[in-house]
DNA sequence: CGCATTTGACCAGCGC
DNA sequence: GCGCTGGTCAAATGCG
C-alpha cells in the first residue's frame, strides 16, 4: 500500500515521463485515490493511468470516447475531464501527441472499434503447413488489433485480470534494462495478446499493453466480489 | 505425462 | 541495399 502523497508524486513524475512511453501513446492519468477493480487488481497493484494510441487532433474526441468506455466500468470520471486529457479541452497536455507511422494503424483501428466495425477477420485457418507459416509471418505484420495499455505500480509483472495467458516470447528491447514479455490468451478462438514490461526509469512501474478483443468471458470465476460483469466489459 | 515457460532463430518493417 | 529492431515461432527445458 502506498500513501496518497506518494501516489500523487508518482502521478507528477508520470507527467514528465509520458514522452518515454514506448509506443508513444496518449496517457490518461487515473484519479489518485481510485482503484481499478475491473482489472482484478490486488491491493499491491496501483494502476495510475491508461495509455491509448496517440490521437490526432481531429480524432481526439473519439479517443476520449474510447477511453471513457474503458474507464467508465470502474471509475467515475467526467467526460469533459477525459476530453481535456486528449487536448480537446485546451491546455490538457496529458499525453504525447506524436502519431508515429508505427502506431497509426492502432489508432485507426481503435477508431474502427469505436464505430462498431469488426476487424482482424480470422479465416485463414485451412492452409498447408509451409504456406500457412508464410501466411502467418506476413499476416502478423498486417493484421493489427486495437491496443490499450496502462501503467501500474506493482511488484508483480502480470496482472491478475481474470484471463488465462500463455507466455510465448520475451525480448530485451533497446534502451531498457528489463525484458519485455509477450503473452497470448489461452482460449482457442481468442487472439488477444498482451505485452508486459517495466519502465526503465522506474522499475516499480509496469506497462501492460493489451492488443485485441477477448471473444469470451474471463476464464476464472472471480471470487472477487467486485463485479465480473464489469471485468468483461473492460477487457473486451 | 501434459502443460507452461524459456530462449535462440527467423522474419518483416523501418531508417539511413 | 543493408543493418537494426521488434515481434513471433517452435524446439528444448522445467515443473507439477
Amino acid at each position: 500500500m502506498m500513501s496518497t502523497t506518494s501516489q500523487t508524486n508518482v502521478n507528477q513524475s508520470l507527467l514528465e515521463e509520458q514522452d518515454q512511453i514506448p509506443t508513444q501513446m496518449g496517457f490518461i492519468p487515473f484519479p489518485p485515490n481510485q482503484t481499478f477493480p475491473s482489472l482484478g487488481c490486488h491491493q499491491s497493484l496501483k494502476p495510475i493511468g491508461a495509455v491509448v494510441p496517440s490521437p490526432s487532433s481531429e480524432t481526439a474526441s473519439s479517443a476520449a470516447n474510447f477511453a471513457e468506455t474503458l474507464l467508465s466500468t470502474s471509475i467515475q470520471r467526467p467526460r469533459e475531464d477525459l476530453t481535456s486529457c486528449f487536448g480537446g479541452g485546451g491546455g490538457g497536455q496529458l499525453l504525447s501527441l506524436n502519431r508515429s507511422r508505427v502506431n497509426s494503424w492502432a489508432w485507426e483501428e481503435v477508431t474502427d472499434c469505436l464505430m462498431g466495425k469488426k476487424i482482424g477477420g480470422d479465416d485463414n485457418h485451412h492452409l498447408g503447413v509451409s504456406s500457412m507459416k508464410m501466411k502467418k509471418m506476413k499476416a502478423r505484420r498486417k493484421v493489427r488489433e486495437p491496443r490499450f495499455c496502462f501503467k501500474t505500480m506493482s511488484d508483480v509483472d502480470v496482472l491478475d485480470d481474470g484471463y488465462k495467458w500463455r507466455k510465448y516470447g520475451q525480448k530485451v528491447v533497446k534502451n531498457t534494462q528489463h525484458p519485455r514479455s509477450y503473452y497470448r490468451c489461452t482460449q482457442d478462438n481468442c487472439r488477444v495478446k498482451k505485452r508486459v514490461e517495466r519502465l526503465a526509469e522506474d522499475p516499480r512501474m509496469v506497462i501492460t499493453t493489451y492488443e485485441g478483443r477477448h471473444a469470451h468471458s474471463p476464464s476464472n470465476e472471480l471470487e472477487d466480489s467486485e463485479s465480473p460483469f464489469e471485468l468483461s466489459n473492460f477487457l473486451w
